[in-house]
DNA sequence: CGCCATACGTAACAGTTATTACAGAGACAG
DNA sequence: CTGTCTCTGTAATAACTGTTACGTATGGCG
């Protein structure tokens, strides 16, 4: 369904008659550049008439020229969304540039991950990935939307998954149901938050399985913690940044889907099905 | 003459209407491919009338649309013939070890800045820091998560923060009281949802300045946004990567802190004298 | 040599497109 | 508030595009 057009004629070219061959041959000859030009400039390119580029068309399997050109837009579209492809592009904005803000965030993207190593996310993902665990997660002041948004995602694609929302004593309560059987996902950054030390303490205490995103001076809950991720935080601005945890959050995301890939397709199927009712 | 149409509505996206500069968005968002659809394509993506692509091409110095489309396509031809991009990666050289996620959410914070000028994100923020303003902040499944990040932060350096949670009728209702001295913060990335584009209908037609975060894509909220700023979103994962708009988010609140200083310092302090008593 | 099937181009048609003129909406100075 | 100027969308139109039907040419086979 979505393969090359490029390979697609390439098998049937040996089945064409002279005139579409032309057509073809014109065709990849500056692909795909003159297939988004009118039938007529591509008619004249090749040599042929009009309607030979239109049966051509119609042999690669398309009932309209516009479908045609459509999916040759898509092909390109990839292509140029690959992002090492950039000539047009003038060489000085690349290296840095952008924005004192912009570069600082890259550079703690980059530290953040030199400083992990792979092991420790596999890890991390196969405890996120384990059906049969509980994963709640919860955040700070500034961190919790980074819970929501793990969340959200994760939510989606197996079950058991909460956030813990809203006010401290919300959650405190849901203390009592905890145990080993839980993960609990901690997004702890400058300036931690005493009640969130305390929750996780006693959730610690009672062998929950604590997963801590953190700055890289190492919230204090790092000592409950059978996981910490410290991420780099130190931007040109008032604030903080959260963006290299976000960029984590986002590459477990990916890895726990990826892992999980059979059941959560079968899961979000059947999500599927009940919206449709 | 032969110069590069990006280079050349940098240079003139100053000097354009609102509308024209819409246009110029859009093209630049995704870059070439809208310029050779039809116009009715590009003014659809682009949230405006046929007439503002003409006028917008016109400005750029083409008699004709064709003649842009013409040049579009030399330029799309030069690039896509030029091997060497692939070849000589550089980004093999530089140490892009970390993992393939990593490095296309870098990728995407680098393109996504490098396409939107910076009197852009100056107007914008000059809205932002205008404590006279009400704002609201709303975003979709994945992206409300980024609209709390970005409440959580404003909310303290200014008043009339407000970010409008939970379920679609609960700030449907609010409508009745918005108007133009409302500034509605929408973030919205495939697949767009209904609720929200009605929603950002509505309020633009009672005059609220709506800054639209989005994807390369463009949510079709895009019409009806005074201010849109579109983040690439594609990396090797099963989710689209809001990471781009993550750091978007976070150098809005930057500038907009430096700007609000004075005020906000007074704010903050007064902030914690209440939490002290 | 004659018949048939396939391939191809010409020409007409219908739908779509770019383009233009015009009027309404909005911003701004007085 | 009033007039003016800029900007923008609506609607009509003229050019063009894809598409189809049809006739001609060509090559193979009896």
């Amino acid at each position: 369904m979505a393969e090359n057009i490029a390979e697609r004629i390439a098998d049937r070219v040996e089945a064409m008659p002279p005139g579409e061959r032309k057509a073809a041959q014109a065709l990849v000859a500056n692909y795909p550049l003159i297939g988004l030009k009118t039938v007529a400039d591509f008619a004249a390119k090749a040599g042929v008439s009009a309607p030979t580029i239109l049966r051509f068309v119609s042999r690669l399997g398309f009932q309209h020229y516009s479908d045609f050109q459509a999916h040759l837009q898509e092909e390109l579209a990839a292509q140029l969304q690959s992002p090492l492809i950039r000539s047009t592009a003038p060489a000085s904005s690349r290296e840095s540039g952008a924005s004192p803000m912009v570069d600082a965030s890259i550079e703690n993207i980059r530290e953040t991950f030199r400083h992990i190593p792979a092991h420790q996310i596999a890890e991390i993902v196969d405890v996120l990935a384990n059906p049969r665990m509980r994963i709640m997660l919860v955040g700070g002041r500034f961190t919790d939307p980074l819970a929501r948004y793990m969340a959200a995602h994760l939510t989606i694609i197996r079950p058991n998954v909460l956030h813990l929302a809203g006010q401290e004593s919300n959650w405190r309560d849901r203390l009592i149901d905890m145990g080993k059987r839980d993960i609990l996902v901690i997004l702890d950054i400058r300036r931690y938050q005493e009640s969130l030390v305390r929750f996780a303490e006693k959730a610690g205490q009672r062998g929950v399985h604590i997963i801590l995103l953190t700055d890289q001076w190492l919230s204090p809950i790092a000592r409950f913690a059978r996981h910490v991720v410290a991420g780099r935080t130190a931007v040109p601005s008032a604030w903080d940044s959260s963006a290299a945890l976000f960029v984590m959050a986002e590459t477990l995301i990916a890895e726990v889907t990826r892992r999980l890939e059979v059941e959560s397709a079968r899961r979000i199927g059947e999500m599927e099905n009940l919206r449709d009712n």
